[in-house]
DNA sequence: ATATAAACGAGACGGTACGTCGGGTCTTTTT
DNA sequence: AAAAAGACCCGACGTACCGTCTCGTTTATAT
């Protein structure tokens, strides 16, 4: 009935050359930044052969969305805070402190950039990739709308492309540091841009 | 008082080559995409010394830089419409079908792209090209606020950057289709999210 | 005591590729002149990397003594032909005729050549190159010593510059063809210039 | 009647340029070597198009030479010292000094190098340069043999052959310093190299 | 104990593109 | 007509990585 997992024969994975290797990039990438993080480079670094980092990791995409999901799932949560105003200015002024903050910030950067290059490499990190993202923004949305805080016709996707959408502008366009723009983009999403005695 | 232009001495430069070396730059992508259009294949494909390449380019982001401006500015203006609603709607449709119809849209993902791991590109990029572009966006919005149909508080600014946002999300996600999310995308942010009746 | 030669670790080095190499060096050489073989075109010839070629040789000039080596040998030797005179004439007008008839012989002359703008090659060639070939010139030399045929208090090492600077003379100003000169040469060096009757 | 020298005609040649080029292909020779004094450089540090150093020379070689020619006449000479041992002796070793002292000496190895790779250069040189500096060797042996020093039947082209190979092969192989190679490189020219006790 | 199997480090391999250098030519304006 | 300036095409340079491919070695399970 239940699928047979049939115990691995041979020499099991070292998990020393697993951490020295993404050790080596996370290195790499704080010291050298992107482009001089090369699979030779992480390979020299880490004391292993090129070999063992293609043999689980197809690419350096690949490789940076394992170090990025370590460190997301500490910064990005989806809480509630009582009033979606707050939980979303929360959630989207996190997640810019985590770009801000993090190595992985500065991964995500370069896997957007590697994806627009190389379509499997997008089709892969939108099925398996951003839905756990997005999720997070989703549920707190999913959840106002429940309470009857928002129009119930609304598409929520649209507003979680607008809210992501913001996001990750101004991630690559390198515009993280706090200021109080945050509010004022969820305010003007939440009311709406247009004046109340003007409906349009 | 008034500037002297000495004439340029030797020999000047050469329109043909100039246009060669954008023309092929351009098919190179058209036909086998942007990672296989390097410095070398488009000296071979125009009959051109690398060296005249480097000599007026300083990468290949530079270059596709006029090859954007050359197509762009017939698909996206800032056209009266009327209402604020139908010219955000079109400009924002314009711009995915631009990027969706034409190699120049490819470009743009990148050019994007490039940017994330070349710092210097990314602020002559946003210093020389993004205010051009965005200017049409702002334009529309400067007007609708002059007739009254925005509340004057707003930061067109961050409106901006929400529209632009979701543009380039989608751009990057690869999700140019046309579908009707543009129109709900817009009406969200015109009428805003919340239901009116429980205004948070 | 005896030397442990600890086992080579990685991949070996391709056979297959070292004699590729040497064979399109070759061609290349006989085909197109010394001019016309540079290390692109020996790579493209042999379907090799060019840093394969880097990695084994540091430049042209070694690539070439190691084709050398293997023809000269064929030709230079040090025979014992009971003569003093008949040995030396024999080996001097086997060293012009391999010159003229090989490919390697017109190689020596780029080697000559190359190795005077680059102090390094000369040192190298004078350290590995030379004493090889001098050794057959210098043999036949201390074989006639030793039978008593030469002036004991003779310097060996300045009559094979005499004979050696001969040869190279004749092959740099491109005069190999077979003539008398040889025998002629021979003579004199070994008689002296001087007329007997009035030793000087 | 007489062959008409029609005035010429246009700009005259500028011999400020004509200058600064061999001084600069001078300095440069000196300070950085063969292999950095490039047609490009010489054309830099001189102020000078490069097209005005092809116009006058065709190669570098032919600069070289007329470098060469200047200081060369200084050195060497054909004095009539009494005795023919004296005589070699002193021309062998002022050529060694004036190739060891001279910025020209270095150019007659790289001219020499040069022309092994470019056959029209070597014949060029074989035909106008090499007779003017063979003379003066062979015009102290054509003494000699008047003076009924040499044996009569002696092929003197052969002798300086030797004479000129034995400077070569010492220079070419960057072997100039001062020793008492010379001497005895004379004695044995001079005398032979057998025994007389056991002539072959 | 001994086979079998897989992972490992090391490093050579065929390639592709890089950015630079210099050669020799061509095209301007200036002298 | 010659000069300076400098852009042009060309081709080779030596380097850096890519992703693949042997090797000999190590570390497990299966017999």
């Amino acid at each position: 009935m239940g699928e047979r997992e049939k115990p691995p024969v041979g020499r099991p994975r070292s998990t020393a050359s697993h951490q020295a290797i993404l050790e080596a990039a996370r290195e790499l990438l704080i010291n050298k930044g992107y482009a001089a993080m090369t699979i030779e480079g992480i390979a020299a670094k880490a004391g292993v052969g090129k070999q063992t980092i293609y043999r689980w990791w197809p690419n350096k995409a690949a490789l940076f969305m394992e170090l990025y999901e370590r460190e997301a799932t500490e910064y990005v949560r989806s809480p509630s805070l009582g009033s979606l105003r707050r939980e979303l200015v929360e959630q989207t002024r996190n997640t810019l402190r985590f770009w801000r903050e993090t190595v992985s910030g500065q991964a995500y950067r370069s896997i957007i950039a590697e994806a627009q290059s190389d379509p499997q490499a997008l089709e892969r990190w939108r099925q398996e990739f951003m839905p756990k993202r997005r999720q997070y923004t989703l549920q707190t949305l999913l959840r106002a709308q429940k309470r009857g805080e928002l129009r119930p016709d609304l598409k929520l996707d649209v507003v979680t492309d607008l809210l992501y959408g913001y996001g990750w502008y101004r991630l690559l366009t390198d515009r993280l540091e706090e200021d109080g723009e945050v509010e004022a983009m969820v305010d003007a999403l939440l009311e709406g841009i247009l004046s109340r005695s003007n409906p349009s």
